[in-house]
DNA sequence: TTGCTTGCAAATGATTTGCACTGCT
DNA sequence: AGCAGTGCAAATCATTTGCAAGCAA
């Protein structure tokens, strides 16, 4: 991860890109994604960052992910997640605990990384397709939740 | 696949042994599901079988899920998507258009898959969690959805 | 009969939107 | 001043649920 004011330039500066402002609201959002373990709900991005009103979160989400700052991920829990954008951190999958629904960031090694893309990429052309991005999910059950 | 008959014995067995009947409306959603090139929504589903009401097949399909014999898929899209479970089709996973929303069913191969599995218990452990599943998904745009 | 299943209509709950107000620029 | 951003409350829309009727054991 960058430092945070590089990150926050980078930021203003998508936004600015793009004729959106980096307003204080959109900053505390950012800050509450970049200093959280993983991708976080609506419910908890508030919990994080009081005083943000809920429509706005979900205002600055929406256009932050337009700008393509923000990744919202919809697993199966009963709320989205949300986190900086890849190319503002690093890329990684997610493990996604099936009792309490949290979500946590992990990496590959990047020998794995490279054989899953060139596999990826001849899949997707035999099917037609252009890929744009892929995303691996480790479903389970963590510590806390194993009953 | 099996051959249908067959599947649809497993499934009755799997409802009868949670208390669960197997009756024609379920079955009509089996047969949708078996039938499709990938996972659907229930928007789809309904016009595939059409006389299912929307909330007999909402109640069926989590009936199902619940027994082990669907499996519900949320991506980005409005809706999510629904398919048999694996131990009844195949281990597979998800090429997601991002343009039409449509999912299709892809492979990898069986070596690849095994280092994988490996390479995803190894991360597990060290995080503290017991693994059940993985999901991969590619996402990129289809032939016709490439404006 | 007894209880699960179904369909319809109403309820729920996450997310979105209308609108009036505040605050950049 | 002029327009984008904010907060509140109301609207949306997928999904769930209550209830009365149908069907299987």
């Amino acid at each position: 991860m960058q430092a945070n004011h590089e990150l926050h330039r980078t930021i203003r500066d998508r936004l600015d890109r793009n004729d959106q402002r980096y307003t204080a609201g959109r900053r505390a959002v950012v800050d509450a994604l970049a200093g959280a373990a993983g991708p976080v709900t609506l419910p908890q991005l508030i919990a994080i960052a009081p005083g943000i009103a809920q429509s706005s979160a979900y205002r600055n989400l929406a256009v932050m992910e337009e700008v393509g700052v923000v990744r919202r991920l919809v697993h199966s829990a009963e709320h989205a997640h949300y986190e900086l954008a890849e190319d503002l951190t690093e890329h990684h999958h997610h493990l996604v605990c099936e009792g309490c629904g949290t979500v946590r960031d992990i990496k590959l090694t990047s020998g794995l990384e490279r054989t899953l893309d060139a596999a990826f990429r001849k899949l997707a052309v035999s099917e037609g397709f252009v890929l744009t991005h892929h995303a691996i999910d480790l479903y389970g059950r963590c510590a806390s939740c194993q009953a």
